[in-house]
DNA sequence: AACAATACCGAAACCGGTTTCGAAATGATC
DNA sequence: GATCATTTCGAAACCGGTTTCGGTATTGTT
């Protein structure tokens, strides 16, 4: 009866509590042995190793993270800084890529710094910040500008990190991104296969260099059908719903309206269904619309949003890798990877109402 | 000319070269001194104190965190596990609250470490996993059960933590929450006095205490307002899209189906309003619906979502603060704090198309 | 001028690990 | 059994800071 109660006291010991002169001192080793065995040195004996594994287990031994990275030289830990935040932050992305990277870092023994942009302050000084204070031994950047000054200090500095995006100076460093041009280029053709001439195009921000991506992309099938390139039907964009909204009363508004409008996100896409059903259009009879992204939330709308989507978990294991990599070995050649995007029909494009193809018979 | 071009360069030697020991040698002082000097002790002469702290200015010296964190026995880092990301991981919640707490963290010193849950294991073993290497001082829990077993872990070793939302053992430790009974009494109120007679309830997963108390303030409604509880209008969910879809189905296919549905969360609502047009039920005219959240993207759908909200800026803020005031003093007694969540009308809800008051004449 | 009090800084231990180096013990070889 | 190679472990330095303690040098007191 009594044995019972202290094995079950014994197993409610709290861990944490031994260290790794403990173990020593209660095998009658020095700390180096202990740290030796435990870390599967050649020079040490098969008994005297299981004895030490034993004794940690039964003692609930583990190193403490500080100390085995201080000796060591590494932090194990990859900083991720959010971009500030907008008033409005429908940022479904966010913490599904959040995830997806934590858990791809976990598998290689990483842990991942969460930092939060302050707004009043440059872009670069969480950068900055980390980098000095040694927090971290490599960043993740994502949302990259065409000139980014966080890669440009990073570059700079030779501090390890992978973005999602590309920047005027890929050729400098590790990333991934998703071709924005081919999906851009895939969303305009299908929209013009069901027989749309006027299409709109809304933008992101003109600093994210995928913005322009999709913008090229948007443009060079407009140029392969043969269809005249309008610039009164490309808006700028801000990656919001109000930008979306804003985009679209420019472009509904005007006298020939497009039948159609590509969006630069979901988020700008819902903002355009908004304005689109506020002038009277309906959606997708009078007007196509398609996001890019492939939230999950698009699935519930009133008509479905169609998109292009990807995978943000693979995105997030594909940026992982190549950044362990980098800390591997940081003298590496630069390498990248291109991911594609998939046109996720859900209904909220159709044919025009309309049809006109004079211009389609110019062509060819 | 050439002053400004050294000049220049010496902008840009790399930060963290420069250790304690090169800054102490450099000055002739042992690097306890310097530490001290840069501490703030008293027992530094004005004179050297300046010296030092120009020395280490001018040299760009900032303390190896990884050091300093060990000598002073402390991690100054918070942990944040994000739940296992379900199918539909719909979560825009999620990037803004960590968003908040970041900022907040980082006021006090602290950093944030994210990391996600592998759903093939326990629960706690994270948590476990984090105690024991001990890499963080303290935990945010959010999405708390009611009997919620990272709570009794953590309460069993002593660990400190905040969660968002209560807990049966919310006794035991710090909390935030917002009241979520009062919350769904308010909506209640408003969509009765608006005609309505029968309501239909989805909740969230009953693992969930903020469900359980968000019916309950429904029921309680129900009853001041003399209105009969009907058990086959209430109707379980899982805080997704999809659940809200199979629960409309079940409340609207009833022979008499519920005037207004309330949703546990924003998400649920946008199931549920799939669903209901999906059966042609117009919405607000024969459907009012109301959602718990305040998500942005509700703002951009037709119509428009109205909704419970409440500021996740202030819910990280204010738990942030609750967890400091644990870290600087364990033994302090036990405190909480609810803040409410208010009514954000924006177009779902609506009278009842046939006003029938039967039932009220009852009451009084 | 002698003595106590104070200001100031150096020396060293410490946090909890890792890693290098060398010495002792063991085993193999002739 | 002497010699040499191997195995195995201890000792100590190290990572980069913080903090305690004690000893000078300086100042203040009478």
């Amino acid at each position: 009866m009594n044995d019972v109660k202290a094995g079950q006291e014994e197993e409610w010991v709290k861990s944490g509590e031994v260290r790794i002169s403990d173990l020593a001192a209660e095998l009658g080793l020095t700390k180096g042995t202990v740290s030796r065995a435990l870390n599967g040195y050649e020079d040490i004996s098969k008994k005297t190793r299981k004895r030490v594994m034993e004794a940690a287990t039964k003692r609930g031994y583990v190193p403490t993270t500080q100390a085995r990275r201080l000796a060591m030289g590494l932090t194990e830990t990859i900083g991720l800084v959010l971009p500030p935040m907008p008033s409005q932050p429908v940022n479904t992305f966010i913490s599904e890529f959040i995830n997806s990277v934590s858990a791809a870092l976990h598998l290689h023994g990483y842990d991942l710094l969460v930092h939060s942009a302050n707004s009043e302050e440059s872009e670069v000084e969480p950068y900055r910040r980390l980098v000095q204070s040694r927090k971290v031994d490599g960043f993740i950047i994502f949302r990259t500008h065409e000139k980014d000054p966080r890669v440009n200090y990073l570059l700079n500095e030779g501090f390890p990190f992978v973005t999602h995006g590309r920047t005027a100076r890929m050729a400098e460093h590790d990333w991934f991104d998703i071709d924005g041009e081919k999906a851009f280029r895939d969303a305009t053709s299908h929209l013009i296969k069901l027989g749309h001439q006027r299409i709109g195009f809304v933008g992101g921000g003109r600093e994210f260099f995928s913005a322009q991506l999709r913008l090229k992309g948007f443009r060079a099938m407009l140029e392969e059908s043969c269809l005249e390139k309008v610039p009164s039907l490309e808006q700028p964009g801000d990656l919001t719903g109000q930008g979306g909204e804003i985009a679209a009363q420019n472009l509904l508004k005007q006298t020939r309206p497009p039948t159609a409008i590509l969006c630069a996100n979901d988020v700008t896409a819902l903002g355009v269904m908004k304005a689109a059903r506020e002038l009277g259009f309906n959606i997708p009879e009078e007007l196509s619309v398609i996001g890019y992204d492939g939230i999950a939330l698009g699935a519930y709308i009133d008509p479905p949003l169609t998109t292009l989507t990807f995978s943000i978990e693979e995105s997030g294991k594909e940026m992982v890798n190549l950044l362990m990599r980098r800390l591997k070995n940081p003298d590496l050649p630069v390498i990248s990877k291109l991911a594609s995007a998939i046109l996720k029909l859900r209904g909220s494009e159709g044919p025009p109402s309309s049809i006109q193809n004079k211009y389609m018979e110019n062509c060819l």
